[in-house]
RNA sequence: GGAAGCAUAGCUCAGCUGGGAGAGCACUUGCCUUACAAGCAAGGGGUCACAGGUUCGAGCCCUGUUGUUUCCACCA
């Protein structure tokens, strides 16, 4: 029973049922072949903090498009999907949704924040994995990891310990970006710096030995507290003097040091820099260079602190626990417990009143902030964990150098090669209860720290009592290993042997720092191999007007509307298309509809072909005799063939599409299946099954060509026509085939088409309706082929006959003349025929060519021409040559004649 | 301050190793031609940012300029 398609394509009535169908035929999953080579992808893992963006969908359509390729092309194909926990933003979300209820994280504790933060995942993480299944990806779902689960979680522990064994991995306090909001420590690539309005204050400190006023600017005065000492260079002539003396720092009366040191620039402001080595990373530096105290003034949670602060600090650096480098605390006093905002307002009000504040310049500034909720980071001594970076550099950087990663398009691996040289040690330990909690353990009695994957009883050197580091890790960290993590990693299992190193990484050109670098670092140092072969760039999702796509905008668009909207296959088409590798790309629902509406043109050409086939199951060989119009359209498959493989095989995914596009919409559809009526329409059955075997081929091997792009409604038209196999997506992808191309034949059929056009042309200028057919007597060299070609003049251009002969035997006296390089076209036209408007056009059109052929003639007369180009130009030169003097010398003649 | 991208039709953008200036949308005209009006046919529309250079030949390669976007670093 023939399964009658609807006229309008209806993904939604598609798309699960097609989904569930590969679910049901297990045709995701890997199952490590042996006889296969291997192609392998892991999932950039999606935060669970929400749902998915149009990025997400981008990413995944790429990663879709190139598995579903290389399956079809017998590889062994594993795509890895997962999520990730994404510690920060998380938090940050759960915590975010317990002040709407009134409570805070610290109220609850740490277990049952856990238990919630789980909940979390449970919802939105599942949430994620169903979106990725609308989007049509054909992951391996056996396979999901999550990045806290236990294997990830066992590679995080394996690797840490590891590190601090070998010396990578340290303690120590740290001049940090701390954000007040998030109340932890963020790493440099998570801060993200914009331009504010901001003002330096300048300040005037008293000189203890010479009374004179020292003018210095800062854009932090509520930081003055913390001043240790003020420095100027060495050089300075005009502080000369001063070399040795002390000032008195305003409000504290406090005595520090005028030290002499590189950071000063001689350039810049008055020369003096006031040096708060807590609050500075400059002055962080400069404190370590001078052996200057530490002094905070803040507060991990951005206030000032107090005598409390104060006192806890004193008794832990009393303790004889606290390392090398611990901050003292001060009491602020009256400023004690503001917020640092408040107290920069105090403090600048104290001292204007007692004229320690000289100007306020207004400048614009680009202040540090964070990442996740954008606050102000302060930057603050801390102490914290952190991966020295320059052992791991290294060999990361010669990986790429040595063309062992490449990067795709290229440019990239300057980008990546400058983060890598440029980058610090890496803080990665972080002030919050949702991730992989360190594997750190200090005694309560003698301070010493162990480090092991299991917590021992008790201290190894005293008996002590152990406490577990309350920290948790950056959630980059175990990112980081996500390549051979969720293989199995550090067990030696079958899928790591098997599928590591993976091939392909898709990703943003937004995380190469965060994400891309680190997995090749971490892969080369525990696996002793690159993760991945190639690295996939794309670039962002804007929306119509090139904005970013974001929340406080509110101009995100959901893939999922869009999906319920106009198909999955309509927005994977649409990213996939219409832009270069590594740019950004504008949506827009016209883009869509134009997807859409390529979808709909398919499922038409489809339901014609299906409605004119006699019998669905079997499957027509290709036919002995071939027509012409059979051998073009066989050639230009072939070449689609070729060229679309050759796309996808250099990442030109958009080219591929495009390619595709324009035969299936152009090429197949306006001309080959218009000509293919004249044979359905005939009785003979013969007639009918070849050109039915052709279409089916042609359309059935395009479905295929065109299947990791549209999977759903490539799928559903291919189970409608004759198939053999169970779905498309398991049958093999089509190659070059040598026997299919008809080169000459091809030339001849596009010489018709081009006089089909031309007297379309010429009758849609003169306004002719289609429905008034005319009768066409050619005069042509190429009696044969034209004589032949009578059925498509009949059939494309309204012809109501067709007459091939000399010229002499026309009646051209009431015709219009069509001109070609290969025939001259007579239109019947009686009464419309206007001779001067006839003279008219065949002079422009004469003298349109006769530009080019002079500009043909200039080139074939130019020595350097000749003796420089390749043959292949200057026989292509010659063969335009022929063809404009052809057509020329047909419209002198036409001309001559009208008088 | 360092680096990169972009500048092509009214709009959005392709254009891979140098040889034809293209697509979608929009626009104009004519068509319900028994797959598709989400369609068919025909058409108009471009100093490929600017200035030099290399080359027989430049949208493409080189240098500079302008505009624009982004990344990195930093400004006490």
């Amino acid at each position: 029973m023939r399964k009658e398609l609807e006229k309008v394509y209806d993904p939604g009535r598609v798309e699960d049922r097609i989904y569930q169908f590969w679910l049901d035929g297990k045709y995701f999953h890997a199952k490590r072949e042996a006889e296969k080579p291997t192609y392998t992808i892991v999932i950039p893992p999606p935060n669970i903090t929400g749902q998915l963006h149009m990025g997400h969908a981008l990413d995944n359509t790429l990663q879709d498009i190139l598995i579903r390729y290389k399956r079809m092309q017998g590889f062994d194909t594993l795509w890895l999907p997962g999520t990730d926990h994404a510690s920060i933003a998380t938090e940050a979300k759960i915590v975010e949704a317990m002040r709407k209820e009134g409570i805070k994280k610290e109220d609850i504790g740490r277990e049952a924040f856990l238990v919630r933060a789980w909940d979390w995942k449970k919802q939105y993480g599942g949430r994620i994995i169903e979106q990725l299944k609308k989007m049509g990806s054909s992951c391996d779902w056996d396979r999901e990891r999550f990045t806290l689960d236990e294997g990830c979680s066992n590679a995080v522990k394996e690797v840490f310990v590891g590190l601090y064994e070998q010396g990578l991995i340290y303690r120590g306090n740290r001049m940090v970006n701390w954000c007040p909001c998030c109340k932890t420590s963020i790493s440099d690539a998570e801060v993200e710096y914009e331009e504010k309005n901001s003002n330096f204050w300048h300040l005037l400190y008293t000189v203890k030995e010479t009374g004179e006023k020292l003018e210095l600017a800062t854009t932090r005065p509520e930081t003055m507290l913390g001043d240790t000492a003020v420095a100027i260079n060495p050089n300075d002539e005009r502080y000369k003097h001063l070399h040795g003396c002390h000032v008195i720092l305003p409000l504290l009366n406090k005595e520090i040091p005028i030290v002499l040191d590189e950071h000063a620039d001689l350039e810049k402001g008055t020369g003096v820099v006031k040096i708060t080595p807590a609050h500075d990373p400059n002055d962080f530096e400069v404190g370590r260079r001078h052996d200057l105290p530490i002094v905070r003034t803040f507060t991990y949670d951005g206030h000032m602190t107090g005598e409390e602060d104060k006192k806890a600090a004193d008794e832990y650096i009393a303790s004889g626990r606290a390392a090398k480098g611990e901050p003292e605390v001060l009491d602020c006093g009256k400023y004690a417990g503001m917020t640092t905002k408040e107290a920069r307002k105090a403090i600048l009000a104290d001292l204007e009143a007692r004229g320690y504040l000289k100007e306020i310049e207004p400048i614009k500034h680009q202040v540090g902030t964070c990442y996740r909720c954008h606050s102000d980071i302060e930057p603050m001594v801390s102490k914290q964990w952190f991966v020295k970076m320059d052992p791991l550099a290294g060999p990361a950087i010669k990986a790429v150098e040595d063309g062992e990663i490449r990067f795709v398009p290229e440019r990239f691996t300057k980008n990546y090669i400058n983060w890598m040289k440029g980058t610090r040690d890496w803080c990665i330990s972080r002030q919050l209860w949702w991730g992989h909690r360190i594997p750190a353990w200090y005694c309560d009695d003698c301070g010493h720290t162990v480090v092991a994957k299991e917590a021992p009883a008790c201290c190894p050197k005293c008996g002590g009592a152990l406490t577990q580091d309350p920290d948790t890790l950056d959630t980059w960290f175990s990112s980081a290993l996500w390549p051979f993590s969720t293989l199995g990693w550090p067990e030696d299992t079958e899928d790591l042997r098997h599928y590591y190193p993976t091939n392909t990484l898709v990703t943003g050109y937004d995380i190469i720092g965060f994400w891309v670098s680190r997995m090749i670092f971490s892969g080369l140092r525990y696996t002793g191999k690159a993760p991945f072969n190639t690295v996939l760039i794309h670039g962002l999702v804007r929306d119509a007007l090139g904005r970013k796509m974001s929340k406080s905008l509110g101009n995100g668009i959901d893939p999922l509307e869009i999906i319920d909207q106009y198909g999955a296959d309509a927005l994977r088409f649409t990213l996939a298309t219409g832009n270069a590798p590594g740019n950004d790309m504008r949506f827009s629902d016209e883009k869509v509809e134009a997807s859409r509406n390529f979808a709909n043109k398919l499922w038409n050409a489809a339901r014609f072909i299906q409605m004119n086939l006699a019998d669905t199951d079997t499957v027509l060989p290709l036919p002995e005799h071939l027509k012409l119009e059979d051998r073009w359209i066989l050639t230009k498959y072939n070449i689609l063939v070729r060229e679309v493989t050759d796309n996808l095989d250099k990442y030109e995914l958009g080219m591929a599409v495009a390619k595709l596009y324009d035969f299936i919409w152009d090429v197949f559809c306006d001309w080959y299946i218009e000509i293919s009526k004249i044979r359905l329409s005939s009785e003979d059955e013969t007639q009918k099954n070849e050109v039915r075997a052709v279409l089916v081929f042609v359309l059935s091997n395009t479905l295929k060509l065109l299947h990791p792009f549209m999977p759903f409604i490539t799928e559903e038209i291919w189970q409608t026509l004759p198939h053999e196999g169970e779905s498309i997506m398991v049958s093999s992808w089509p190659g070059f085939d040598e026997a299919l191309n008809f080169a000459a034949e091809a030339d001849q059929m596009e010489s018709i088409m081009t006089s089909v056009k031309a007297v379309r042309n010429r009758r849609a200028e003169m306004n002719v309706a289609p429905s008034k057919k005319a009768h066409l007597n050619i005069s042509t060299q190429e009696n044969e082929l034209f004589s032949a070609a009578a059925p498509y003049f009949i059939r494309l251009a309204s012809a109501s006959g067709v007459t091939v002969g000399l010229e002499a035997d026309f009646d051209t006296e009431k015709s219009v003349c069509v001109i070609t390089d290969k025939a001259k076209i007579f239109i019947p036209m009686n009464e419309l025929v206007d001779f001067e408007a006839e003279r008219k056009r065949l002079t422009k059109e004469l003298e349109d060519v006769e530009r080019k052929l002079s500009s043909i003639n200039a080139k074939l007369s130019n020595q350097g021409f000749l003796a420089k180009a390749p043959q292949k130009v200057v026989d292509e030169q010659k063969e335009n040559l022929k063809k404009f003097n052809e057509k020329a010398e047909l419209l002198r003649e036409s001309i001559a004649k009208l008088g």
